[in-house]
DNA sequence: CCTGTGACCGATATGCCAAGTAGTCACCCG
DNA sequence: CGGGTGACTACTTGGCATATCGGTCACAGG
């Protein structure tokens, strides 16, 4: 799995007690007022720093936004991950790992919407953040394409790389937050139908 | 195939000389400035009639967007029903549907900005233009597959119904004027790519 | 009946200026 | 030296008065 840190230069000491607490804060404000409604300065004030400090340890605003937003794409992957170990055939994983990511996408619009707004900022501004989350996204499908055309489960022909790429594709209208935002009344039946004709499409 | 007219109260005689007018007048400008930067009353200058004889041929500038609009969709409907025709398969219909939805879709983008940003709207309002459009596409769409199933080219398995709304849903991101914008990128070689997962989704 | 309009209303957009914001830098302290 | 900051700048933003816009209506002329 690819790491969620954006090949951006870093900046300062990436272990460090305050970093830690500006994240804490971030994650916090961000999540009650939005990213753009808090301000940096708001960080200080509840770390109890003075601003400039802040930018000891990041470089810019937006890199602490692609922290927040890296993380709970993170626990998304988590998740799903989980879930798709417990499928006992790659055409149960597939189901499952779809399944999983728009189930908790969705729930993360409805349960804590300011923070998907980030995910959603993220995806349109192609922040690192999401970039790496498309990234490992991508790895878990060619991982269970893998593993069904190994037992037999799904054809050989086609391109792996054109597999995953064209599945992804369609699938995007519910798994990338800026286009899911759109499509929430057709949850949570039409991403299984896609799903279906995906393995329709994968049958040896 | 449906009509794009809305089911909407229409007002005034559907066919007159100044309702031609005012179409004319409004494509113009609403190619030239955008729809939201021609006022109603710019169209009534345009014609010479004042701002208040608009409003006996059209409920709503609004109105007036959705037939503008709506003719411009028809458009590409038409030329890709042209598209279709000539296709010498089931098979070969769905690639040229999707291509020239796409292609023509792109064009509009590339060489008529201020009209596909109307569509774009229309389809983010969903106006009545866009859901007619949506409608004729799936229409479209289902009568290739019947086709395709009578000649023996497709499955039968799954409901046609189903067939059609999961194989426009994995579309959806090169035919929806709101998805489109984002994806131009991907032009032209995701398209095709996702058409072949869907022809391979298909194959009985 | 049909064609056509100016005056009017409530909501929305616009222009403008003060206040706020992201980000930097020189500098302070132990 | 690392930890920490106030003051500064260039650029947005918010708020508010004003203008504009979508839409209606009563009414006029043929």
């Amino acid at each position: 799995m690819t790491t969620f840190t954006p090949d951006a230069p870093a900046r300062g000491p990436a272990e460090h007690a305050v970093r830690d607490q500006i994240i804490a804060a971030a994650h916090q404000c961000f999540a009650r007022y939005g990213y753009a409604k808090t301000t940096v300065a708001d960080l200080a004030k509840e770390i109890g720093f003075s601003k400039a400090y802040i930018y000891r340890f990041f470089e810019s605003k937006q890199a602490i936004g692609e922290e927040i937003c890296g993380s709970r794409l993170e626990k998304i992957i988590s998740e799903t991950q989980d879930s798709i170990e417990k499928g006992d055939s790659a055409t149960d994983c597939l189901r499952r790992m779809f399944k999983s990511l728009t189930t908790r996408s969705a729930d993360l619009f409805f349960h804590d919407r300011k923070i998907y707004d980030i995910t959603a900022h993220s995806a349109a501004e192609r922040w690192g953040s999401s970039e790496a989350y498309k990234e490992t996204v991508r790895e878990m499908l060619a991982e269970i394409i893998k593993l069904g055309r190994e037992s037999g489960e799904f054809e050989r022909k086609t391109p792996l790389d054109e597999t995953c790429r064209a599945i992804l594709y369609a699938m995007m209208p519910f798994i990338d937050p800026l286009h899911l935002e759109r499509n929430l009344d057709l949850l949570p039946d039409a991403p299984q139908e896609v799903v279906s004709l995906i393995l329709r499409s994968l049958a040896p």
